[in-house]
DNA sequence: TTAGTATATGAGCATAGACGCATATAACAA
DNA sequence: TTGTTATATGCGTCTATGCTCATATACTAA
């Protein structure tokens, strides 16, 4: 069933706030490892995870993969924009993600930094 | 995270078919399992599943514990809403459920003869 | 080629949860 | 009381999944 599909996706906490950091802007690995500040190996997972239930889709750019909101899936299922709009901003959690967000786009940092956190 | 907490809930497609059951009518446990043809054990335990997420209320009525939507997780989650309209009719077991709902209903069976089926 | 970086993935561990069976609890009926 | 029915729950099993560590793959650059 595609919906439980779904839901099995938007049932963790990571991913919801990898859904959060991509609603404004695609998104490489390691921007989102940097903002969620866990490892790469668990924010590939999870990634890999939204693609599979067709939520995010990753894009191959050189040796960056980026990753966007499948906005197909967004029409055919109104709820996950109204999650998207209405329920994932009103987190504190997700606000400070997109802080951490800005100051990685900000400071220009490199990929490899993500490492020193 | 009560966000997490409901999207695990929903993440189940057995409960899913207890929400669209329970989306026009308040149904005992019972009535509940006849439709779902599944074990007591089973349907009672998603029903304390969907309460514990807040998504369902019981109430107790001499022996039975009937169930209904929480109307107010709907109002502060409106996505939810939008799922029980728009996507739990589109699925072909839902609509299967709701006919054995109906011929249970119209039969007056008793919830004893829930166990032949 | 070799080295470095970005991403993905296999292995192993730990936890969570779905299920069925059996049993407990609660309410009713005789 | 005893028996029946409706519901909940403890236990064991099986499966799914999240996490980390280590390694593999893919691309870039020198």
């Amino acid at each position: 069933m595609e919906l439980v599909k779904i839901f099995k996706a938007l049932e963790d906490e990571t991913r919801l706030r990898i859904l959060n950091l991509l609603r404004n802007s695609e998104l490489c690995v390691c921007e989102i490892q940097y903002a969620l500040e866990t490892t790469q190996s668990n924010t590939s997972r999870h990634l890999t995870n939204l693609s599979n239930a067709g939520l995010a889709i990753p894009t191959k750019k050189a040796q960056w993969v980026s990753y966007k909101i499948n906005e197909d899936i967004l029409l055919e299922h109104p709820f996950i924009q109204e999650v998207l709009s209405h329920e994932l901003d009103k987190l504190e959690q997700c606000k400070r993600d997109l802080e951490k967000l800005a100051e990685c786009k900000n400071n220009g940092i490199p990929c490899e930094l993500t490492k020193e956190g």
